[in-house]
RNA sequence: GCCUCGGUAGCUCAGUUGGUAGAGCAGAGGACUGAAAAUCCUCGUGUCGGUGGUUCGAUUCCGCCCCGAGGCA
């Protein structure tokens, strides 16, 4: 039987090192969770942990996509699952590692999505109708079709609202027919996830950035302009990149896109936490200190050994 | 030393023709099924610088004091 394990938590708190720690402790290797270092050349400002830094442990799921090409879960779950399958295979731990909390449930979890595809010129209509007549034109419209998902969804929440209407068009099924996940995983699974101090998060992720801009995120920046990546993709959309082009763009000075850009990654650690805390399979550990940080990779990897153990008659 | 303008939420400020006050930012909490590092929702009591006075009642008016900025000597 596969087994399986993740280690998440919110930016800057130490996962990539706490799953190298827990990978060379076991015969593990890990599986990226992570919807921006799947795109190849978003190094940096992703950052994704350097081929020299990875001490021969093998990653999967890092630059598996184009910058240029918009990327989804529904892509992701597709292959994660078949790393999952192949490091399995090689009788290795699949050690899924990451923070984007919706890849690790789609990858993990009882989790499907429409066959249709998406992403076309169903989508780019139902944008120019955001335009032109606003939100809540469109969740007035889908109160109609589909009651249930309306009554679920905030009338300015936009992206859903234009999902849960390109879906009805898609698939001629509102989306509220569709099987709802369980918190219930694929495999026997254990999540653990590392708990960080929140002034002291705070203070990591303003270094980080900080960390990011010296080593050249900048440059990096541009040379994804450059490459042809549209400055209004999906992947110039995340943080610091889309900071680096509003400052390129001249519209923010350097000293606020710098300002925002730490904001705003301080907000998205506060949405991870309130993701994950809601899962109740995971088991919460501390990683304020680099002793911290190293006695609870020890305790992951012994609570894996285990694990596994009861897994062999 | 004199004059003027300020001193109100962690920060920047608004306001109360006298009935103990509110925005932005910061911060906190939450939602989340094909853009998720995205998208969206909720949350503001603080000796209104100090102290005396007028008043039923002062943060608001008056006096004095303290602090800051500018001006004049």
């Amino acid at each position: 039987m596969i087994r399986t394990a993740a280690i998440l938590g919110p930016t800057a708190s130490g996962k990539s090192e706490a799953a190298l720690l827990v990978a060379k402790a076991l015969p593990a290797e890990i599986i990226s969770c992570d919807s921006v270092q799947v795109y190849r050349r978003m190094d940096i400002g992703s950052g994704k942990l350097p081929p020299e830094q990875r001490q021969g442990v093998p990653h999967h799921m890092l630059d598996v996509a184009d910058p240029r090409e918009p990327y989804s879960v529904a892509r992701y779950q597709q292959e994660a699952r078949q790393s999952i399958l192949e490091v399995a295979d090689r009788g290795n731990l699949p050690l899924l590692c990451g923070g984007t909390g919706l890849y690790l449930r789609a990858a993990l979890d009882d989790y499907d999505f429409p066959q249709e595809q998406g992403e076309g010129e169903i989508r780019r209509r139902l944008k120019e109708r955001l335009e032109n007549e606003g939100p809540e034109a469109l969740h007035r419209d889908l109160a109609l079709q589909d009651p249930p998902t309306a009554e679920k969804l905030h009338p300015r929440d936009s992206r859903r609202v234009i999902r849960a209407l390109e879906v009805l068009e898609e698939t001629g099924r509102p989306q509220s027919s569709l099987k709802h996940a369980r918190r219930e995983s694929l495999y026997p699974v254990r999540m653990y996830g590392l708990m960080v101090p929140r002034e002291e998060l705070y203070r990591r992720i303003d270094a980080r950035v900080e960390a990011m801009l010296a080593s050249g995120l900048e440059a990096e920046t541009r040379d994804l302009l450059s490459l042809g990546v549209d400055p209004e993709s999906p992947a110039m959309q995340t943080l610091g990149y889309r900071h680096m082009v509003q400052w390129i763009r001249g519209e923010l000075e350097y000293g606020e896109a710098v300002r925002r850009m730490k904001r705003d990654t301080r907000h998205y650690a506060k949405r991870q936490y309130t993701w994950f805390n809601r899962d109740p399979r995971i088991l919460w550990l501390p990683a304020g200190t680099p002793e911290e940080l190293k006695d609870s990779a020890g305790e992951i990897a012994r609570d894996l050994r285990e694990f596994l153990a009861s897994g062999r008659p």
